[in-house]
DNA sequence: ATATAGTATGACTATGCAGTCATGAATCTG
DNA sequence: CAGATTCATGACTGCATAGTCATACTATAT
């Protein structure tokens, strides 16, 4: 076995913790959490191991920094030791562990949570820890190993290491009945007359407008809209007022009772179909056990 | 990330290496190479993890210990931890990785260190260490952490990960020519007439003269041997002074030109067949990338 | 019973390191 | 330009821990 680590001083659980804390901050200040004193420190420890390792870790840009790929490299070999040495800690004292999953504000609400049940007897007693990020981000924190699994939207080659694909989103349009003019109201009539919710992606507006134009139907620029907002959640929150129908993804549809809501698919709008992916870390699922039983559980239990 | 371990006192990675040497060399004192005062702090540092822990990790037995099972565990862990630190730092200073593989005498001396220029490409300027051990030892070594790569004889189910199948051993019986009373000499005849030196593995003895009643020879137990060995190593060296026969595997024969010697395939005799294969820590693999892409070329190579 | 080979423990020192504080230096923003 | 934000540095303190030593304890072998 290796010594060297041991044998020179400058090393220690503390400061690779610090620099990892660094690492997922973007910045000493933010890994300090407002503690003044604890960023003199910081920046002291992540010095004293660029010292030891003999290299760059982080590279002063500007008033802040950026890790190097060797910091990289070293906050993720970092993390997975501390979070793997946490577990054992953990399981000695028969605590639980914690599982972290990123995905979007809808994903969690309408993929994840109603599974929750289910998810939790297949943990064994481990504790969830939800995040939600922008769905960009979430792909480099699973690298990172700042998270165990994420849900993203991309495609999964197949025998790709860390990854499993889920399920294809579906969006449908869904709308209180209260509001119709006729129940037997078309698709294309829905979208042109009735007030809706629709989050702010540029390219499910035009799809919209490009399937009336192609049905003749006059978009009303604007007029149509009740709502534009960022998330799926905030679109389903204004569907429930009553007050408008929404765009929404199909798994989202056991919120609105047939009785009260109809929908109608979106299959006609051709949109560009996303399949989402579970995602996680090859070298966390190897040194923590747990993980790596829960990809294949995660990877089946989500499907949808 | 959970913190718990950093936040009490009384874990240090000094003292997981200090455990993972005892862990390792299965004793405190034999951990302490001779030097006694480092026996009091293993002994400490020891307790200290266990209080830590708030686990048993060795049960004083007689006046020895033995590892819990919680104790193998954190002693894995504690080695590929400090494994994959120290490859970091290594990489850092562009010294070389050391890279173990441990085999019995005779696999490192006819299958290992005949393609060592081979290998020694492969690994990319990393540093192999040797290690010869007893064949049933390597597999809890490997497993351990201790050894990256063991070689090993047993058969390996397809799929199954970490472990690879590199070809099956042939004995062969080799003899000096200037031996041989004439040089159409029968198996049989050479079992029975030339002086032998054979391991002292039972099966294999007794495989001959199971052989040799078959054919009707009576075998002369005792007389047709003239060593007995623990080695094929010491058999090949035997066989080496030209004063008898040996049984060794095919792969030894390069060392034995067809001009000077003469060999017999075994295949008459229906010896049970030992697969020989790779074995590597899986853990270990995930934690050091050398090892991961070393387990693809290490079983191309070393296959016969 | 005695020797021996191993582990355990108490008492101490030296040191490396986290923690703390004040202040400086570099960079960006308005 | 001033002011704000972020990182860097030097100087100090207190504490946890590695290191050291002497000795006690325990099980095994003869």
């Amino acid at each position: 076995m290796n010594l060297s680590i041991l044998s020179k001083s400058g090393f220690s659980l503390d400061r690779l913790a610090g620099f990892c804390a660094v690492a997922g901050a973007g910045s000493i200040v933010g890994a300090a959490r407002g503690d003044a004193v604890r960023q003199s420190l910081l920046s002291r420890q992540i010095r004293e191991l660029e010292e030891f390792f003999g290299t760059e870790l982080v590279r002063r840009q500007g008033r802040g920094l950026v890790l190097t790929d060797v910091g990289v490299e070293l906050a993720a070999l970092g993390r997975s030791q501390i979070t793997a040495l946490g577990d054992f800690a953990s399981n000695c004292q028969n605590a639980p562990i914690r599982i972290s999953l990123a995905a979007s504000e809808s994903l969690l609400q309408w993929l994840v949570l109603p599974r929750l049940t289910a998810l939790r007897k297949a943990a064994a007693g481990a504790i969830f820890v939800l995040h939600h990020e922008d769905n960009t981000a979430i792909a480099a924190r699973v690298q990172e190993g700042l998270y165990d699994f994420g849900l993203i939207r991309r495609k999964v080659t197949r025998g790709e290491p860390g990854a499993a694909e889920l399920g294809v989103l579906q969006e449908i349009l869904i709308a209180p009945r209260a509001l119709l003019p006729r129940p037997d109201l078309t698709l294309a009539e829905a979208l042109t007359t009735l007030p809706m919710a629709i989050p702010l992606a540029g390219t499910l507006r035009s799809a919209v407008d490009a399937y009336l134009s192609r049905q003749s139907k006059t978009p009303r620029p604007g007029m149509h809209l009740a709502l534009e907002c960022t998330s799926y959640l905030h679109a389903s929150a204004a569907l429930k007022t009553g007050d408008c129908a929404a765009i929404l993804p199909g798994l989202a549809l056991t919120e609105f009772p047939e009785d009260l809501y109809r929908h109608w698919s979106l299959a006609p709008l051709k949109l560009e179909r996303h399949p989402v992916s579970l995602i996680w870390n090859q070298r966390n699922a190897a040194v923590r056990p747990m993980v790596s039983g829960l990809s294949m559980a995660l990877s089946k239990m989500l499907k949808f």
